[in-house]
Parts: C-alpha cells; structure tokens; sequence
DNA sequence: TATGAATGAGGGTTCATTCAT
DNA sequence: AATGAATGAACCCTCATTCAT
C-alpha cells in the first residue's frame, strides 16, 4: 500500500516519466486480471506484456496487491461525483437513469479491463483495500438507489419496486457487456446505454 | 477425470458409503470454493471442514479439478431437460418464463454453493471440462433464447428486443440474489423468481 | 524383514496356501519392478496384477523393500551351490566354463523377471538387505574369479588375462540377453550360453 | 524442455554466468542421479550440494525431467560424429575398434557421472525426450554394427558372429568399467580401452 | 531504472503403510 | 483372507518478493 522507498519525488521531471510508467504498467496489470483472474495472472506475465522484467515491477508497486487496489480505485474513480452531479441536475428519472447508465459505462470505452478487474478481482483485494473499496462501492450504490427511490416518489417508477433490488438489477444488466464483450466503441455507448434502459424501464413484454 | 483405482466396487453395499462420502465432499469444496474461489481455495481447507486429513480427500477424487468438474456438473444438471419441458409444455410466454425462472433458481434452494460455485469458478476448469460446461450451458442458453424468440413471434415481446441480450439479461438479473445470498428458503423460491420475472417482463416503470 | 504378525504356522493346510498366495505376489512384484524399477513400481500396480486391493499384500509381507529383497534372495538362490559343484567336478576350464554360463544363465527360462529385478534393483534394496545380497553375490563372483585363475593356472587361459576383470566381463555379457529378451525359451539357453561362451573365449577375431 | 522464461538473454555477458551456473547444476544432478538413481534423486539434494535452495533450481531448469534430458543428451554428445568419422577414416578393424573403444569411454575421463545417468536413468525420462534419446541411441549402435560388418566383410572378424549381439556386447563391455569405478584418469584410458579391445578381438583363450 | 539471482512459503499430488471390520 | 478408509511424509513445482549491482 505504501509507495516503493525509492520512488522519485513529485514535480521533478522524473516523476513524470514515472507516473506514466506506473500507468502503463497498471493497464498491463489489468488486462492479464481481467483474462486469467486475479490469482492466476502472475507477476511476470505483466512483465512480459511490457518487455520488461518481473523484479522491475516493484520498482513501481510495492506488492501485486497494491496494483489490484489501484486498478479498483481507478475503475471507481469519479462514480461518486458523476453520480452526484447527475442527482442533482435537472431531469425526470427517465432522463437521469439514461445519463447514470452512459455514466456508468463510459469506462468501457476507455478502460474496459479496469471495470472486468473490479468486478471479478474485487474480492482478492487484501482486508483493508478491500473495506476501503466496499466502502465506495456502497456509496455509490446508495446513490443509485436514491434514484430509485426518487422515481417513486414522483410517480414515475411502479411503487411495488423495492430499491435495493432495483438498483442492483440495474448493475447486472451493466456486468454482462462488460463481461462478454472486448470493449465498446464510443459511438456506441449510447445505444448500448439506452438498450439496457430500455429493457429496465419498460420489460421486454409489447404494448 | 476417472474415480480412484482403488475405490470399492459397483453395486456393493459399500459403494453407497463411498458415495455419499464423495457427496460431502463435493458439498465442502463447493462451499469453499464459493467463499474464496477456486484458486484460493487450498484443499486441506476444503478437509479440514470435513475433520479429515487432506490425503484423503484423494481416496474420492483424482484431483482438485475433477472435483470442480463435478460440482459444474451436478449445478447443470437437468438444466436442459427441465428446459425442454417448459418450453413443449403449454402455457403462454409469460407463464413459460416464470416456470424458466423457478427451474432456473430452484438450485439456490437446494445447493446454492454449487451454483455461486458454477458462475464464478467456471473459467478455471482444465480445457477438457470448460469446454464439456461450455458446450452444455450454451445449449441451455439457446433454449432461453428460443423462449424469447417464441415470445416475440406470438407477440407477447416486443419486436424491438433482441433475443439473445434478453436471455443472457435474464441471467444476468438471477445472479444477483445467488451470489449475494447465503440461499433460498424453499417457500421463498417462487416469490423471486416472479419478482425477478415482473421486472424483466415489465420494467420498473409505473402504469 | 519379519514376517506379518498374523501368518498361519508353519505345517498347517492355511500355511501351503499362504505360501503359494505369497510366490504369486512375488512373482507378480518381480514383473512390475522389472518393467517400470523399483521406485516407479506402486504397491497398487503389484496388487492390481493380481486382482487384489494394495492392502491386502500386507498381509502377506510387511513392506514393499522385503518383497524386493525376497526376489532378490530368489534370484541368487543356488548359485553357490551350483558353481560350487562345478568347480569340484570334471571337466577342463572351457567346459566348466560353458556349464557356468548354462546354470548362470538358466534363471531366464524359469524366472527372468527376478533376474532382471535382481539386476536392475539391487540398489534400492535397504542397508541390512543390501549388504546381506552384497555378500553372497560377492561370494559368487569369487568362485567365478577362482575358476578363471585355474584357467590361467592349467595353461588354457592367457596369462595377461585379470581374473576379476574376465569374470565381471562375463557377467557383463549375461546382462544383455537379459535385459533386452522377454525371456529364453528352455531349448534356447544351450545355445545363448555357447554363443556368449565363444565370443568370451575366443574372441570375434576370424583364425 | 525449454528455458526458463525470465533467463538473461542470449549474447549477453550475463548469460555466460548463467550457462555456467547451469552446467554446475547439471554436474551436480549428474552425481545425484548416479549415485541414487533419478527417483530417488530429490531436487533438495540436488541443490544442497551446491549451497542452493531447492527452489532456485527452477531459474535455471523449468523440471528435474528437463535437467535429466540435457545430462543424457550431453553424455550423447558428439558419440554420432566422431563415430563416422572413425568409420570413414583409414585402419583395419582392429585399428578402428580400438579408436571406437577410446572415443566411446572418453567421457569416462571427463563426466563420468553424466555416463553412468545415462547408462541407469535414460528409463526415467519423460516420453518425447526419451524416445529422442533412444533415436541417437540406436543410430550410434547402427554405426558400430556396421563397423562388426565390415569386419565381417574384410575377413579379419569371423564369418559365425552376429553383428548385433557383437556390438550389444561391446557396449555391455563397456558399462562394466563405468558402473564399478568412479571415474578414469585420462592417462589410463587407452589401457582400459585397450584391455576391453583384447578381451573383445581374442577372448580369453591361451593360444 | 532495470536486471539477474535467490529465497521461503505454500500448494497439489503420490504413496507406502496402518487398522478396524 | 481381504477390504475400505485413513494418514503422514515426502516430493516437485510455482510464485511473490527481495536485494545487490
């Protein structure tokens, strides 16, 4: 969890080139997780996806755990205040569910296998990380289910929906492209987005 | 893949002990493999929950992945011949699917670690058996997919939804309640499966 | 080293079946250590070629180096003897020498997989057991080293010649047909015996 | 059977200590194998007799099976070459078996060892290496056969021997010396040599 | 920054052996 | 006389991690 000892200090040109480094390394990290798992990817099968050597590694990670960790918190990253801006901006729940589902699967399109990583690697996190990592998660997930909860307080969502149910439902329909598919292209995550809503919205059944 | 050389013989009176010790087995790394996952899983956890030495658990099964194997095995089976029946049987599609999502979860009240075992450890079969699983949950994937599709053409679906995203959609909303739950009282079954079922068939939009 | 607890006493019916249950397993372990060595050979193998359960050849001997060393025993069993009365019977060197290898040799058409166990196995054997099988196959090796120096001694020898070394020689040419043949048939052993005798005695040089 | 992934690279002048530290290992394995055999051979001795643990082995050989392979395959080393070129060469049969003989026991004065693993542990290999292994094995005894052939022709070996069992015997000849002896000093290596000549050429026989 | 080398811990598996029945 | 069940020891191998260079 603690920056390896010798890491270079910021602002220096240095710690440019190292930040980047460390970057490219975690997008290593995550596209072996995200193919074999978390337990399965070894240390040096990153390694080789960089044409570098195993023992480099810790030159910018202090152990593999820390790598996981930080790929869960970039795959996080911002959920909390998009989520937040989206609750609190104008829009029926109709239009907010819309904004919060291409919110959600925007990373798709930038870092698919950061998103595959927290959701199948998430519970190899060490104790700590792992607690810290819930903790955001729920967060988010309540704001979510504060959408829901909104939506049927002003009508628009059927009262015998439970929330927590909802909203939860609302993830899984999210896993399965994550899961299935290599990535989406930007231009289609909006349809993707809005075919999920569809479904979650309305069902499948012809009116 | 095999049993052991040196199990009792067929149709003993001894083999049915053998059985059912190989049953409990089953169940302890089922249960163990769903709490940490597969790789994580060590085997000695997996007899130390039986109150038997790890070499043992040998005498039943040639390896850890044949143990696995199994498990995917038993989590499978009947899927496609409850299936079949459903969909040769009478009803329209809304009754259909709702008896799909009964069959479906009915594992959840009966061996719930073998199913959660099933979804998140499947990938780490040897190639042999990932690909016996994988030919048999497409077959069963096809016949949720042949349910929507008779949906459609009777008009009871939307034109609009595609068949196959709303079958892996349905099972994308089923994994939720298995891998969050300890399990499924019996009486509790029907209930979420038809929870489930209102959503998927209506959406949460009220009317 | 000791025989099982449980053994029926000597003279009794029990004991004549006892005994010939026991050279059954000897024989059945002989083969399996002659083809795959000792180390390779499971006890499970050994009992599988009798049709029994590996523990049962527990009751019959205490452990897997005492079936080994009891091959071996057999295997050396009346060499002595025999070379012995060959070297106080008739016969100038050439025909002693020709009867050494027909008697040597004679065990590949009754037993030639304790030969080859003997052969192959005797290093496995444990301290005590192997010291004791050193000690009567160097007894042997000696009579064999003393019908040489007669040889040498009579005129028919070649003075240059090394007792030790023509003898081991002469062993060294027994192996071969040994190892490499499934067994000799009885009628064959005169002639295999006069063949490695010629070329011992006269070498491949044409006269 | 192939290097481990993380070796230095090739050309570098690192890889000389590597290949170095390799051949170490294998000399070491070599002595074990010989001395216990290969089963019984344990990777932990093997790396305590050079000051190592038994898990660094594994930097330098990717399976104990892999390091057994390359110790027969440098015992092979060169036997096909300089044995064509003793058979294209000039000399009477006499003359070319004793050269055959010198270059055959040569690696006696060298790695013994490596000989005496080959000689009692080629069993042991893996299929693929050890079929490999037999190939050069019978293509070096095709060129001593044909060596006896040629004598046979030439008239200087007799018209009654067999040129197979007079090549198996030259070599049973040879394992003698191997197996009993811990090695030849390089100035009595055309004694040996020499010694198993006469006895092969002339046998025994005063004349 | 990067590498070669080394290590300790742990895991799955095999197997001879024991013992109650 | 034979079997089912169990066990402990040993073994090969993997891997994250460390450290000197």
């Amino acid at each position: 969890m603690t920056a390896p000892v010798e890491a270079p200090g910021k602002g220096t040109f240095k710690a440019a080139n190292h930040a980047r480094r460390r970057a490219e390394i975690l997008d290593a990290a995550a596209a072996v997780f995200a193919e074999v798992g978390y337990m399965r990817a070894s240390t040096s099968a990153i390694a080789a996806r960089l044409g570098m050597r195993q023992s480099n590694l810790y030159y910018y990670f202090s152990s593999k755990d820390e790598a996981l960790a930080e790929i869960c918190i970039v795959a996080l990253d911002g959920y909390i205040r998009r989520m937040t801006a989206i609750l609190d901006g104008e829009g029926n729940f109709e239009e907010k569910l819309r904004l919060t589902l291409r919110a959600h699967l925007h990373i798709l399109t930038q870092r698919p296998e950061h998103y595959v990583t927290f959701l199948t690697c998430r519970h190899d996190l060490p104790d700590g990380a792992r607690r810290e990592v819930g903790k955001i998660t729920r967060a988010y997930e309540a704001l979510v289910e504060r959408l829901m909860a909104e939506g049927v307080a002003n009508g628009e969502v059927s009262a015998r929906c439970d929330v927590k149910f909802a909203a939860s439902s609302l993830f899984a329909l999210c896993h399965n492209p994550a899961i299935y598919r290599d990535g989406v292209a930007e231009d289609n995550l909006d349809r993707l987005a809005d075919t999920i809503a569809d479904l979650f919205l309305n069902g499948v059944v012809q009116r």
